[in-house]
RNA sequence: CGCGGGGUGGAGCAGUUUGGUAGCUCGUCGGGCUCAUAACCCGAAGGCCGUAGGUUCAAAUCCUACUCCCGCAACCA
């Protein structure tokens, strides 16, 4: 008997800098859906990966002074590394600079071309030299490019265009007669308001070599390079040996993929018309979800992020990560992270709810059954009356999982929990106790043993290692392809008599936040190498180099076209005052700040920022209170030099 | 007019696709229980669902306008 199959799909990440929260959800997300779909009952498999070529790879590896192959051998690793740190796997993971990979990308094009869905044209646009990329009109300043300010030249080249456009009115369609086919609607409406507005062009789907050489060769013109996006995508279907294989045959009909709304573009347009065009069938459903913004975290003025989400796996366990990231974004709009958020899930669903409803029915079974699990009896009323309600939240649950709809589902499977928690206390096992009512009490604990299991594994797809923990301390252990979770909602009393229990359970002890807590939580941040962290030492000739000088303001003013960049002029004793440009905008009304007196960087080399000269820097102090300027003790000379 | 998200009891959120008694967690107050991780259970207070119009028998939900907040992008020597 061969099972239904479930393919899920995390984008192919773009390995120039290293992994961030991003990443880390939308492989949770994936492992965890994959594991509930196996639980299920489907044979299911997730793919992640790297997308190792483009523009923006060869420069970082360009700046960094390494090839672009050196550069992502280097940064794939990582990806690999994540996916373990954070309990996502067996999976697959392809990297599109496998040979493999590349060889059934020319297949692919050479496909297309042939159908006659490429064509050859040309294509005008402004190109810097400097920035080595095209800017459009609106990126423009003043005609002249932002980075370098100076007149871009007009380059027409060359290149081959797949017809996207063709497909348009297809997939237009398409989309109004499949309303699952984007999810959540939000995007849905996106990306059919792109298709309405009638302005899809064919999509440039190459690079001469000229300009870029880091790309898997056109089959059908040995001087470019295919554009990384239509190389990117392939990813999803090259490592099941499209167009043969026994994979391709078994998972790509009915696959789904998951993104965050950033590169919806690519995979709402680009990727369904690539595979209509190819002949091939379309995903399912393609699952998008927002962003996590980390609160109380803004940006420092010149430094990056203050705490790295990442580090809350080595500090509170990577189930109660994962828990957190699909309890707390309601999947599709954005959501903030913080580790007070965090602990406050963990003290109220994971400690409150669930390690104390473990915790408690163990402890009983242990006093009143001596660790072993009474038999089945006969249901009461009471009984019967939770395991309807634990049979639909089951339902439910499973129902909102299936749409990808985590939050919801996890609430559902709370609900049941705090109903457990509260059929102890309305069956009150310690009074059947004390009455002798031993029937009866075992009733009741072998009730909850039995519905505590089925929790456990409805755990297993957010929390696998907990959840584990959770059955071996029933005495029970997981099978996850001999598993039907549909099968657990509707059959009750089956749980075993005379298994061996633990005789006390705590998974979850509280976090308190009390100030003995807190210098441990700092400790481990200041291990976990933020900005905080001292610079290394100097020689004190370093120091000399610095020339600091005494300056009063004599102007500032906001940019007019920058939110947060103030325009100033500084009196440093010279001839002409300085022209300095700061971005602290969002701290001073530009007013205030006449006639005081700062601190300067006297001898940093000039730039130009946002068009405006900046001639030095200001000093500054900032703490969690805000920002504030950093001025001699008492008025000083302007241009007094400081030591 | 750069792109996008959001304004729901003190806090954080669900509910909006498919109009019909406004729900959850945390917090606060009062009570209960003693199996349990000072946890659990019961009860209470607290909301004209950003504003103004419109559609409708009926609007948090649909339509229009306005307003405020946030993220991304661009500047942060």
């Amino acid at each position: 008997m061969s099972k239904s199959t479930f393919y899920v799909t995390t984008p192919i990440f773009y390995p120039n800098a290293k992994p961030h929260l991003g990443h880390s959800f939308t492989s949770i997300v994936a492992d965890s859906i994959t594991r509930f779909q196996r639980l299920m009952g489907m044979d299911s498999m997730m793919l992640t990966g790297t997308d190792e070529h483009g523009d923006k790879l060869a420069q970082t590896a360009a700046k960094e002074g390494v090839t672009p192959q050196e550069l992502v051998d280097a940064n794939s690793p990582k990806f690999r590394q994540l996916m373990d740190k954070l309990s996502v796997g067996p999976h697959r993971f392809v990297r599109s600079t496998d040979p493999h990979h590349t060889a059934k990308v020319r297949d692919f094009l050479q496909l297309v071309y042939d159908k006659g869905d490429i064509y050859f044209g040309e294509y005008g646009g402004h190109y810097c030299t400097g920035c080595e990329r095209f800017y459009t009109e609106k990126e423009l300043e003043n005609g002249l490019c932002p980075q370098h300010l100076k007149a871009p030249e007009y380059i027409s080249e060359k290149n081959y265009f797949f017809r996207m456009s063709k497909y348009a009115d297809w997939l237009r369609q398409h989309i109004l007669d499949n309303p699952d086919f984007i999810q959540p609607e939000q995007y849905r409406k996106e990306v059919l308001a792109i298709l309405d507005s009638g302005e899809l062009e064919d999509l440039c789907i190459s690079r001469p070599k000229t300009r870029l050489t880091w790309g898997i060769d056109l089959p059908f013109d040995k001087d470019y390079v295919c554009y990384v996006w239509f190389d990117a995508l392939l990813c999803y279907l090259t490592p099941l040996n499209w167009p043969d294989g026994e994979e391709y045959k078994k998972y790509w009909p009915g696959h789904q993929h998951i993104i965050g709304k950033d590169i919806l573009k690519p995979h709402g347009i680009f990727w369904p018309t690539m595979l209509k065009s190819a002949g091939l069938e379309l995903y399912r459903r393609v699952n998008v979800h927002g962003y996590w913004l980390v609160r109380d975290t803004k940006m420092s003025k010149s430094l990056g992020n203050v705490v790295d989400p990442l580090d809350m796996i080595d500090t509170y366990g990577v189930d109660v990560f994962r828990y957190f990231l699909m309890r707390d974004m309601t999947f599709g709009q954005d959501a903030s992270f913080s580790e007070e958020g965090l602990v406050g899930r963990f003290n109220s669903d994971l400690a409150n709810d669930l390690g104390n409803l473990f915790s408690r029915v163990l402890s009983m079974a242990a006093r009143y059954f001596d660790g072993q699990s009474p038999a089945v009896g006969a249901p009461g009323e009471a009984e019967k009356q939770i395991q309807a309600l634990a049979a639909n939240s089951f339902r439910n649950f499973q129902s909102l999982f299936d749409k990808f709809r985590f939050s919801n589902g996890l609430e559902a499977l709370w609900e049941l929990v705090r109903a457990l928690n509260k059929y102890v206390d309305a069956s009150a096992p310690w009074a059947l106790h004390r009455e002798g009512k031993t029937r009866e009490l075992g009733t009741v604990i072998h009730t909850l043993l039995d519905i505590m299991r089925k929790v456990a594994l409805h755990l297993w797809p957010v929390m696998p290692g907990t959840a584990e923990k959770l059955l071996a301390q029933l005495g029970q252990t997981i099978d996850p392809d001999n598993t039907n979770l549909a099968d657990e909602a509707d059959t009750f009393g089956l749980f075993p008599a005379g298994v061996r229990l633990a005789s006390s359970s705590n998974l979850f002890p509280r976090i308190e936040e009390n100030k003995e807590a807190q210098p441990a939580r700092n400790a481990k941040k200041e291990k976990a190498g933020t900005p905080d962290k001292k610079a290394d030492p100097i020689e004190f000739a370093d120091f000399e180099k610095i020339d600091l000088r005494v300056g009063t303001i004599l102007s500032a003013e906001k940019h007019p076209d920058a939110d947060k960049i103030l325009c100033f002029k500084v009196d440093l004793g010279e001839e002409t005052p300085r022209s300095i440009v700061s971005g602290i905008a969002q701290y001073f009304a530009p007013a205030d700040l006449q006639g005081k007196q700062v601190i300067v960087v006297a001898n940093l080399p000039c730039r130009r920022i946002r068009n405006v000269e900046s001639q030095g820097m200001l000093l500054t102090a900032e703490d969690e209170t805000g920002l504030t300027l950093v001025a001699p003790d008492g008025h000083k000379a302007p241009g007094t030099r400081i030591y």
